[in-house]
DNA sequence: ACCCTACCTTAGACACTGTCTAAGTCAACA
DNA sequence: TGTTGACTTAGACAGTGTCTAAGGTAGGGT
């Protein structure tokens, strides 16, 4: 992830300072930050960028295929860096925590033919869930933050 | 799904004219309809109607069970009758066509224990994206309604 | 170093989806 | 038929995402 401004920089996109800190705040594989978490840590480190300006970058990216959006529920879409790695998720029912998992085999191949009805079928989104352990052990459900902590959390000098 | 009024009054529900309306258009296993694409068909049949109430139901038939939510993209929750027999979804990216799909196998299985972080998994929903045939065909996308045709178009006398 | 200008950013309005509330209505039962 | 608590309603409200018009600026050209 962090030579993506490097493949930005090659695709001729203009480096402003808004990109630069989404792309920063993207940092770390293991995010799934909505638009509005992404515009808050963005305006942490650059305070006046706009939630527009937010919106069309991670548009951009997702049109790059530098990152993917994730559609867990109905509320909110959550972007996620890790899109160089095909992966699906697991969510938990009750505070919202997101996994990142391997199922074993090609999720595309449960699809016979049969099933296809004529479809070009591109790609497979698959959404396990459940409870998490702190959850299913009665923990008060925090809050619905979307990150799932391995995001590099870095501290500021 | 006709019993579905039957399996209601069974379990004491006030029987209303709203409510029998909604229950008519969830009526045909093969529909994928919106909240407001439902309002639209309930109001045709009962003009006063509210929102609100169409709302109000769907929630009330989803925690009975008898109604499951889809969320396929991050546009309007899709309402699916067919609650009584475990199945997938196959979208067309380009007109929103949605097809029931019946994968091989048990959906769960691809995900080892060593995979799972000590959630509880209770569920999993696949969702198998393409392009359907008349899209392939290039055939101008035609609005994206929701229906998938096979629903029960009942034609007043 | 300075200009240009096409591209980018901004504030805010707007659209869509869904929830909530207070007031009125009515289905079911006695 | 009368009563009552459950149901319905209009509209306000909240969350999420898109769009526009006006102003700003990155980066190439000079
Ligand atoms: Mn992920
Ligand atoms: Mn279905
Ligand atoms: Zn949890
Ligand atoms: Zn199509």
């Amino acid at each position: 992830m962090s030579d993506l401004l490097a493949r930005l920089r090659a695709r001729s996109w203009r480096l402003t300072a808004q990109r630069r800190v989404v792309a920063q705040v993207l940092d770390g594989d293991h995010v799934h930050f909505t638009a509005d978490e992404i515009h808050a840590r963005a305006a942490a480190l650059l305070p006046e960028i706009s939630r527009a300006t937010v919106y069309n970058t991670l548009g951009e990216l997702v049109a790059l295929g530098e990152v993917v959006e994730v559609s867990t529920d109905g509320r909110a879409k959550r972007y996620d860096p890790n899109a160089h790695h095909a992966h699906q998720h697991l969510v938990c029912e009750s505070c919202g925590t997101i996994r990142d998992v391997h199922p074993l085999g090609d999720p595309l191949a449960g699809l016979p033919a049969a099933e296809r009805y004529g479809f070009t079928v591109s790609g497979v989104a698959v959404t396990y869930r459940g409870l998490c352990p702190d959850c299913a052990a009665g923990a008060a459900p925090p809050a619905r933050t979307g990150s799932t902590g391995t995001g590099s959390t870095r501290t500021e000098a």
